[in-house]
This record gives structure tokens, sequence and C-alpha cells, in this order.
DNA sequence: TTGTACGCGTTATCAA
DNA sequence: TTGATAACGCGTACAA
């Protein structure tokens, strides 16, 4: 038994074609006796209009493209959830493509997305400039793009991530009304958000006239863990044996900061005694860490949901271009590893 | 500057449209010359067919519906990278979807994947029997289904899975060459894989003959961790308090076995020295959890990988049904929650 | 070797 | 109020 069409129904009923989609469709022109006859003879064959063909008499596919660099982390699967939530509720369907960090593969993905056919892309860039004349083209197409998370790409369109100053700041300021003033801070290599976490980590020193030291600020290789291990234990080692010992660690990144956690026990370093951990973290489990972490959460689910419903708008307004970006505040949650009590 | 058609193509070269499309196909019928003609201004033009037209005209989507339960956990988000993995290299393109382990949310998801057209469907169902009559009449319709993940479903196809005995039998087994005898088994309620893992923990203690304690095998709440923490809390207690207390816990989930731990910690029961603790997890940092946990890991991007070239088969072979499950084995990971060495 | 004509399932315009 | 017809872009049987 194929899928009913229209056709079906118009030969089943001895009407037009025309007529049982204008039936079908609640239209003025029918009268009220045939809509009647056309629509309860379509419910009872299950009728749904055949979508693919619509698409191509409509133009639009109905669908949003997402390409996130990669989604088996909880930070971006719960982003995909919020997303996937305002596509429930706004009726389109989305198509999830991994660029895995890598500028090649983002830009097939972008390809593969408009060869597809989408109405819209959502798009967490791999770098700052990554593949921005391609998105340009597809805003040309009139295919409305938004960016999230990342939101330093330079493109002209809506933006939906965190305040990643804030947030480091917030850390920071926590770390120091602790008693924490020798702070370390670990960040990522080519690390798109660590310009504004370093900065807030920077401005919360300052408000408290505290010295900056040039290595307490470590840029560590994030693709491979066996490096950033290496890296991470080095930069700890390094600290300890300076004047000033570092008594906090300030993670820029989930990797980083549950790293720093394996790193600090093997060690031998207690936590928070001796050094005190907090970090940006969206991590289901904090309680379950050792010991449990203080962290700065971000509203991933948020991001998602609003960077979708920000793209829908574009794509039901075209000619709208007040382009906005949207910074979400972010969630200190303190716990044992950066609190004494 | 809109997509370029075969159209367009045709106009500008002054050759017929069915003569570019046969051209493009690199068909037998056409000139080596007119070949190159066409071919060589079609890259030009960066032209690629509309996939839509495709779509009606051959009856395909080139579209896989995936329905999950929940993406936010580690577990779901490795399988579905698996999927995605497969996805490029077989062309596909995929639609996600999440039932939310709601039977309800999940039939939405089957008509509207339905609605929209799939090629084929890859379902990790809410329960055993949920929609499966729906499933049948997809199957019915031509539209291959593959069961990934919950191997439970009664329908006739392809499933694809883990070695759920052999894994439980696996945890137990260590625990007691750790010298464990008295285990709690912590399980979910309605949890499809439950009987399963509980059957290999049986397993293992006959075999060691080592009776089972009835109030050493509970089965809690999983939806609302609230109630589940409240209910592993008072199983604790509860063991703790009988004439043989127990030495180790081995939890069926990942929620399960990282809330335990939590508990435990609250309770101030030393981990491994008083009970040691094993469960099945995926997350990605189990070095990090107090203390570093032993598991049994399953080989998520795997299932995801194998589950989605199974269906792919399935879809390009149409009366094949010599279906298989697949059960895949489970890797045993020993840290320090389960090991005093 | 090339071109014409038709159909996939819709929607929309226009005529009846 | 209804129906015939064209069109979206592609592929293909058949005619030239």
């Amino acid at each position: 038994m194929a899928k009913t069409t229209l056709k079906d129904i118009s030969k089943a009923l001895n009407i037009s074609i025309s007529t049982v989609s204008k039936a079908l469709a609640d239209s003025y022109e029918i009268s009220e006796k045939t809509k009647k006859i056309v629509q309860e003879y379509a419910s009872k064959m299950n009728f749904s209009p055949n979508k693919v063909a619509q698409s191509l008499k409509i133009g639009k596919t109905n669908t949003i493209g997402v390409i996130v660099c990669a989604i088996n982390n909880t930070f971006m699967s719960e982003i995909l959830d919020g997303i996937q939530k305002a596509s429930i509720e706004t009726g389109y369907d989305i198509v999830i493509m991994q660029s895995r960090e890598d500028i090649m593969i983002e830009k097939a993905c972008i390809e593969v997305l408009n060869a597809r056919g989408i109405d819209g892309l959502l798009i967490s860039p791999v770098s700052e400039t990554s593949n921005i004349n391609l998105l340009q083209e597809l805003q040309e197409n009139e295919t409305p793009v938004v960016i999230f998370d990342r939101i330093v790409n330079q493109l002209k369109t809506d933006k939906v991530g965190i305040n990643n100053f804030e947030g480091a700041y917030k850390a920071t300021k926590h770390l120091i009304e602790q008693g924490r003033t020798n702070i370390l801070h670990i960040t990522g290599h080519q690390l798109g958000v660590s310009k504004d976490r370093l900065n807030g980590y920077k401005d919360a020193l300052r408000e408290f006239d505290i010295p900056l030291k040039p290595y307490y600020f470590i840029e560590c290789n994030i693709q491979d863990t066996e490096i950033l291990d290496q890296q991470i234990k080095t930069a700890i080692l390094k600290a300890l044996s300076s004047d000033n010992k570092p008594n906090a660690i300030f993670g820029a990144t989930d990797v980083i900061t549950t790293r720093t956690l394996g790193i600090l026990a093997n060690l031998g370093i207690k936590v928070p005694e001796e050094i005190a951990v907090i970090g940006f973290s969206n991590i289901s489990i904090p309680f379950a860490l050792n010991p449990a972490l203080s962290r700065i959460k971000q509203p991933a689910g948020e991001i998602g949901n609003i960077a979708m419903k920000k793209l829908i708008y574009l794509i039901k307004h075209p000619t709208y271009n007040d382009f906005e970006t949207v910074e979400l505040e972010t969630i200190l949650e303190i716990r044992k590893s950066s609190s004494l009590n």
C-alpha cells in the first residue's frame, strides 16, 4: 500500500485534482459540502501531502541545516536539544553535520547542505573567518545564516552565544573572594572564545589590584588530549616552582578543567585545600567529579533554541537586516572544588 | 543569483534539456564533444542538480530518519556520531528526532518522518512493544527499519546493540575476583536492557556459588533524579543494616552509577575501601570522577555506524529479509573505584 | 547522436 | 463553485 495522493482521492471521488487540493486547503472557493466529502475521505485514507512535491512547487524545503564542530559532548548535545525543541515548535526539520574543527570539512558541509536545499543555516564556525565567503554567498541566495556559540565570525547576521567576558570575570572574582589570588588560567590554543575569557580574567584581577603574572596564562593544544595533559602538567609544575605558588586554577573549557582535576589528583595535590579549581563546564554530573566541580555553566539549550528562532524569523522576513548579537548570561555554580566551606 | 538549472544550461548553450541531462550523467548516447561542452559549462556555473526534483522523480528522498529517546548524553551523542560518519560515507542525509521516552511522542515522530518522506528509519524504541504496528506499516510501505541500542523490540528486522548479558557478567565477575561477594545491583524501572543485565549479574554469582539476596537487586525510577537519589540512598542504607553488608555496587546505567558515587560520598562511605563501584557507563571523563570510575563501556559509535550501514543495505536490497541481531562486545575498564591496587 | 514529450505530486492561474 | 492547464526541475522512453 503506497501513499495516497491527490490523484487517488480525485479518482475515488470523481472530483478534479485541483478541487481536491483546494478543498483540503480549506479554500473559500469550494463549497462546504465538497470540502466535507473530500476532507473526510482524505482523513480516512490517512492522506498527507507529499512534502517533496510541495517543496519543488514552493521552492522551500522546510529544512534547516546545522553545522557544529563536534556532536559528542554534553555542551553541544544540549545546544542541539534546544535547536530540536524549537524545530518541533516551528515545524521545521533539521539536518545536522559535523565540521570536526576542520575548515575544509566545514566547506564541504556547507556545499552539501546547499546542494540538498535548505531554507536556512545554523552554524558554529570552526574559526573566526572560516568559509566566510561561502556563507555570504548563501545569504545572497536568500538562505539566511545564524551563527551560534562561537560568535566571533565577521559575517553580518544574527549571532547567539554567551557573555564569555562576564563568565570569566565571575569565575575569577569568585576565586579571589575565596582568598585565592594566585590564579592560573589555562585555555585553548586557537579557541575563538579564549580572548574574551582571558579579558574577563584580567579584568577581575585588575579590579582587586592583583598583578598579572605572565606564565599564569597558558594556551594548550585541545585537539590532542595526550599533549594537553602534558602541557597542563608542565604548566602547573612550573607555576608551583615559582616564587608565587598558585592556589587556584581557572579552566577555560570542559576538557581542560576535567583533565586538570585528574592531573592534580595524580600529583597528589589536594583540591581545594592547596589549589581551588573552577572552569567553564556543561557536563551533566559536576557533583560526581573529584571533588564536586565549581563551574561557569552556559545556558546551552537556550543558545540553540534562540538561535533557531532567530533563524526562522529571518526566513520569514527576508528583507529584515537589523541584525543583533545576543550574549546570554552564564551561571556560577559553587561546589567543593573552589570552596572550603 | 539563484541556483543554476538544466534549463539555464540548455538555454545558454542552445542544447535541449534532455541532452544536457544525459551529458551530465555521462550517457553513452551523447557525443564526447557535447559532453565536454556541457560538463565544462556546468562546472563553471557550479551546477548541482536540484535534489528535491530528483527526489520527486526517483521517489527516494536520500534521507534517513533517526529516532532516539534523548540526545543530551554522551552515550547517545556517540551513537549519533557513528550514524553521522556512516551517513557521510554513504551520502545520505539524516534527520534526528527525540521521543523523550514517551510513546505518544515517539508515535508523532514516526508520523512526521513518514509524512516528510524517508528512505529508511533508525530507531531506539521507547519500550519493547511501543508503536510496533506503526513500524510494521512503514516496512510494508517499503521503508526499512533498523533497531539499535534497545534491541528488545519484536519487530522483524535487523537489530544492533550490545551484549548486555555478557557485559553485566564481566562486571560482576570482576567484582567477585576483587574479593567482593556482597554485590548490590541497582537498575532502572522499565529499562529494556535491565533483564539481560540482571541475568548476567545472576549468572556470575551462580558461577561462584554466591547466593542471590533478594533485596540486593533494586529497580529505580530513572526519569526523576530526585526520586532516584532517594531510592538509591534507601537501598544502600537498607542493605548496610542487613546481616550481609554490601561491599560492592554494580550500576546498570550511567546516571545510576554516577549518582551512586555522589550519594556514597555524601554518606561518607569510602570507595573502593568500603564499597567498590562499577557500572555501565559511557561518559567521556571516567578518570575525573570521585574516584576514577571502573566501567563497562559500550562501543557506542560502532553501534550507530553498523546500524546505519545495515539500514542502507536493506534500502538497496528491498527483498532481503534474512534479518540479523548484532550484539557488540563491551569493554571492561578497571579504575580505582573497584580496585584497591 | 540529439530532441520531444511526459510524468513525479503539488499549487496556482485562469477559464468555464 | 468547479475544472482544465501550466509550472516547479529532473529523468527517461521514444521519436527523429
